[in-house]
DNA sequence: AATTTATACTTAACATGTTAATAGTAACGC
DNA sequence: GCGTTACTATTAACATGTTAAGTATAAATT
């Protein structure tokens, strides 16, 4: 016997087999996902991350850092850095905001506009090969799960501040 | 409109939302599970990852390198570094696996045991409060969907050696 | 047996994840 | 107006992710 018995009600005490553990099984697809994108992601001068920001730019147009971080679900002080190799590269400008100093306000260089459209259709070939192994249907119910996962209400202690 | 009209055929060229992105989707539900977990493994002195490579050990018994990555779910170089922490934490022990030289054999040490046992009492109970949240057939379908997911065949340029 | 190839693990270098502390600015209460 | 509080962004410190190179041993080839 070795993970086969996760219905019985006798062994409550009996801790989740690692298998079954969703921090690693999701971690495990995000990765098989990846897999199929870095060749692709090799190819350009961006991290994946970098890479993301760049996306989000493209797509909601200029943002305060914040924001770009919630969009590109990143952490603020990795975007900090982020941010600073952007602008090395000439892919971002940074200004503040005229109406709050306290925040950012951050522009896609319009020069690589085009280069983003372009690689994006090569992201979107990959995307619909991984979606014609997994399914469509599969792959809207996963995403439908994730959502509503992403949105469970934080453990109490989020709220000691 | 913004992303309401995903299944028109008619922008074929226009690239997924970021909302539809699946490795995005995959790290914002895998955070907001782990948002869960961090006030316990804050308590303990160890991080998600060595806590998982302990976890690895008390499952399965004593184990080469190799095999406790692919367990854990971590990449050799990062468990390099971990078995260096466990070590000095003498939360572990290493030997050299006397019939292949190149292998390693990790060994939990006993005096830790109880605890790790007590602790993952701690974190099932956070976890039958996460699936009583989202349901134990969302929770069943997700962790099936995502073991499809991981099993993706890799893409070609994997093959390239 | 000597050479080649493959495997197991480590190290290095750089990027990001994560938490805590910090500095600057804005909003609020009085 | 002034002090408090909240918000925005950065920095620091340490851990892990990721790729490539390096070392040592085993297995395969000839």
């Amino acid at each position: 016997m070795t993970s086969s018995d996760c219905s019985t009600k006798t062994e409550a005490l009996k801790p989740r087999a690692l298998k079954q553990s969703m921090p690693i099984a999701l971690s495990r697809a995000r990765e098989a996902v990846m897999a199929h994108f870095r060749p692709l992601l090799a190819e350009r001068g961006y991290t994946e991350q970098q890479w993301r920001v760049l996306r989000v730019l493209n797509e909601q147009g200029p943002l305060d850092a914040t924001s770009l971080a919630r969009h590109a679900a990143l952490l603020l002080p990795s975007l900090t850095r982020i941010l600073k190799v952007l602008e090395e590269k000439n892919a971002i400008t940074r200004e503040v905001n005229p109406t709050d100093s306290r925040r950012s306000l951050i522009t896609l260089e319009n020069s690589i506009r085009d280069y983003i459209n372009t690689e994006m259709q090569k992201t979107e070939a990959i995307y619909e090969d991984i979606i014609r192994q997994f399914g469509e249907e599969n792959t809207a119910e996963l995403l439908r799960l994730l959502e509503r996962l992403a949105e469970l209400a934080p453990p109490a202690s989020a709220d000691i501040r």
